[in-house]
DNA sequence: GTCTATATCCAGATAGAC
DNA sequence: GTCTATCTGGATATAGAC
């Protein structure tokens, strides 16, 4: 029966997105290596035999993590750069909206702390490897270039666009990565701190 | 006699020393868990065994690294904190020293992926957990101080000081982030990019 | 002090019963 | 599909020769 075989499908896939939210949650504490496969199949609750039914190995389920983080963030610029709104606007909704991500969506934390372990460690498969050579300098590529239009109109302060789009980075990882490890005792941060660094303040008193 | 003990005492010193230069790029570059030991004592040209006699095993290894890291930048910020300069001057000082030790020493940026990354990592000795919630905070402090102190005197944008301090350590650790992993395509950073989120602009025209 | 060889342990992955 | 038991490999740490 086909409809049996669908539900079985749905239930199929739903246990692989529970191994790999646990093991994101894993991943993003301890880092690939250190995280052990017993540790993820007894976070998801069943045993260790079972999960090799679902991934043939850590690195497979490390890797999709890394298709989705990417996936997930590198089409939130698209959108963001497709978007009818001015650039200084871009500026300020992006680092609203990802700061409030930040704030309330603990496991978005953990992709940016999975991606920035990632990048910065040799010891990641291969596969992972190519993904971030593919993927990593898009979301710099299109702040640069949401950054370059605003100077152009005037809007945006007149540092080289490159390194605006590095810092821009710099500070949300940093934030990121802070966010992940003080779950608990996490301050919001105030989006005009970050937006005081690219937009010419034209209204003084909205500080 | 003694001449030769001391000598001896001295080789051992350079040699211990060698070695926690070769484990620190290691472990920035993999991680603690991903890094094997055979990995360092290839790295520093000797035999696996003769590491232990330098140190009893990976950990000592890693907890030195982590107490040399805080020393260092702790050091640092209770230098700034004395120095007899405004508080905005040592904002502005702070940061374009931050930034040329970060372009020109590749160990202080690796110090700093080292210390992001064991914050971040719940599979680090619990030794070095200890030294992480002695030491983690008080960088932190002193900028929050020195941003207060700014304040007051007008100085400095009047943003909440913790949240500052906050946005000031999460970009320069992002950057150090980026730093450690392109160290070929590294783009040098424009200091006044990241001054400008903390002081007023007096002179609009030193941008 | 330095090396090579070895003991021990532990994690990843597989096989086979239910 | 799910489990338990087992195989296998590799990494840490030690022992012992030089």
């Amino acid at each position: 029966m086909p409809k049996n075989k669908e539900l079985n499908e749905k239930l199929k896939d739903e246990r692989r997105e529970q191994i790999l939210s646990t093991a994101l949650m894993l991943f993003a504490s301890r880092g690939l290596a250190a995280t052990r496969i017993t540790d993820i199949s007894k976070a998801a609750n069943i045993s260790q035999g079972l999960l090799y039914h679902y991934f043939s190995s850590k690195e497979e389920i490390f890797v999709k993590l890394m298709e989705t983080a990417f996936e997930k963030l590198n089409e939130a610029c698209r959108w963001l750069e497709a978007q009818p709104m001015p650039p200084d606007e871009k500026i300020r909704f992006a680092i609203y909206e990802l700061l409030k991500l930040l704030e309330e969506n603990p496991n978005a934390a953990r992709y940016h702390l999975l991606i920035a372990q990632s990048a910065a460690s040799d010891s990641i498969p291969d596969e992972a490897k190519d993904i971030i050579r593919r993927e990593y300098t898009y979301p710099y590529e299109v702040i640069a270039r949401i950054i370059t239009e605003g100077q152009e109109a005037g809007t945006i302060k007149k540092h080289d666009a490159n390194q605006s789009a590095l810092v821009f980075w710099s500070a949300i990882k940093g934030l990121a990565i802070y966010r992940a490890v003080h779950q608990d005792t996490f301050i919001a941060t105030n989006p005009e701190i970050l937006c005081s660094i690219f937009l010419e303040d034209i209204k003084k008193d909205m500080l």
